[in-house]
DNA sequence: AAAAAAAGTTAGCCGATCCTAATCGAGCTC
DNA sequence: GAGCTCGATTAGGATCGGCTAACTTTTTTT
């Protein structure tokens, strides 16, 4: 035997799984919704280790039924890996929510914590933390936790800051990152989820914001994971966007 | 690369070590108080492993110097090793307490998910959870907590409940259990860590006991895991807290 | 469309940890 | 003190998940 988690004990599906299946799942997951899909590049980087590496997992996890895949093509969860995914995308983000409210970490060190914790806590930890917060629906950085259902409400009215036209107003909902130093950079420019805003013209490199009085730029790399909530005042269409970029996610159950 | 915990981050010394190297530190290190010793046997039957594995491990963290060994004979640990094992008992203990008071798991619950987490947690969260319980000296089955400098405090004073005479007195302390089914009995006979009971006569199967008004038998089995704080004199006042005469003792290993 | 670049895969290997089966050693019995 | 028994060790193997190097397929460039 080698690490098969099992946090989780006898639950749902992810019982006898290792944290790096489960790991691969989750990372499947969250990349499913971009733009090039759950290729191999991207999940070596995501996990941290070498493509090669990647292909042989995947290998195991679709003959455990997990995956489905086309070699050269990028991977597409099952039904089954999917609700194990979301589990412990369920966790994480749970995970982070508690470490921030009730243990009193800061924005930016939830995440790192949490990536450890997510592999190992049972159901029951899951349970009484969800208790604890009142079923929370987000965590520190916005994102949406799913429900204990395991259904995740999509943000479909959110629109990347890097995209909106000069003097667009709104409210940062989101921030999809967890590189440590662009945590920071965030923090210091404070960004936070919350924070309003209003587009005072686009560069090349950024966009220049306004946002408590002051005027700054916020890199393009910044402003791409910045998530908002567009106020429909100055000339923009009430939400209703949704295909923006690619294909409904997947997420039917 | 396997399954190298990194919980703990840079800290200590538990850095880059397994999750299951820190378990075989830490049985060593419980073991190592009692009659036998840490014995391939003995700690085999505790992780749960073969005792040929057992040896195979035990050679390799002699190698990085965590243990020292002659073949066939009990295990001792190093000060290195005693210090990760001390770190890795702290956390276990301290999650029990957390898990207990915080998020509200019933007395025989915790250990099983400390089990889990105790390998997983960084310094940090070490921290956060010490503070917020005031760190805490005892665990939920009366365990005392290593401090933060990995001093252990010693029950000398405390005896066994199946070595007292008929006639004693005193208020149990701690349970030294773990099964599910032995802590389930421990709740089902009231016998938890802050009774008072008297011993009203031994048997070559048990103990008959005198406690809230009623009699019962404590099956040796169990009463050998009770430990109880014996009242000096028939009339002592039952000390609430613990005992006054304790003093930090750095454990020799 | 051919060549170059990038991405993905295969093959072979390694280390960690576990296992079973067989052998070895220590300590007690007679 | 010769056995015998039980605990400990060795030998040999399996699995998991990682790696490098070499090769194949896809994509991009010219």
């Amino acid at each position: 035997m080698n690490d098969a988690v099992e946090g989780d004990g006898p639950h749902k599906g992810s019982a006898s799984l290792s944290s790096s299946q489960q790991d691969y799942l989750k990372q499947i997951f969250l990349l499913n919704d971009t733009a090039r899909g759950a290729t191999t590049q991207l999940l070596a980087e995501r996990i941290g280790v070498r493509p090669a590496s990647v292909t042989g997992m995947l290998k195991r996890l679709a003959e455990e039924g997990l995956v489905e895949r086309a070699p050269y093509r990028a991977v597409h969860l099952t039904e089954t890996g999917r609700r194990i995914a979301v589990e412990i995308v369920r966790h994480h983000r749970l995970l982070e929510a508690f470490l921030s409210q009730t243990l009193g970490y800061r924005w930016d060190e939830v995440h790192e914590e949490a990536e450890a914790l997510e592999h190992v806590i049972s159901e029951r930890f899951e349970q009484k933390v969800a208790e604890l917060l009142a079923d929370p629906d987000r965590d520190p950085h916005g994102d949406p936790i799913p429900t204990r259902e395991l259904a995740l409400e999509e943000d479909q009215h959110l629109r990347t800051l890097a995209l909106l036209p000069k003097g667009s107003r709104g409210t940062i909902r989101r921030v999809t990152l967890q590189d440590q130093d662009a945590l920071n950079l965030v923090e210091r420019l404070d960004l936070l989820p919350g924070r309003t805003i209003e587009v005072a013209g686009t560069h090349p490199d950024g966009i220049s914001l306004l946002a408590a009085g002051s005027r700054f730029l916020v890199p393009a790399l910044l402003a791409a994971h910045l998530l908002v909530d567009v106020a429909p005042h100055p000339s923009s269409a009430p939400p209703k966007k949704r295909e923006g970029a690619g294909r409904p996610v997947a997420h039917e159950q």
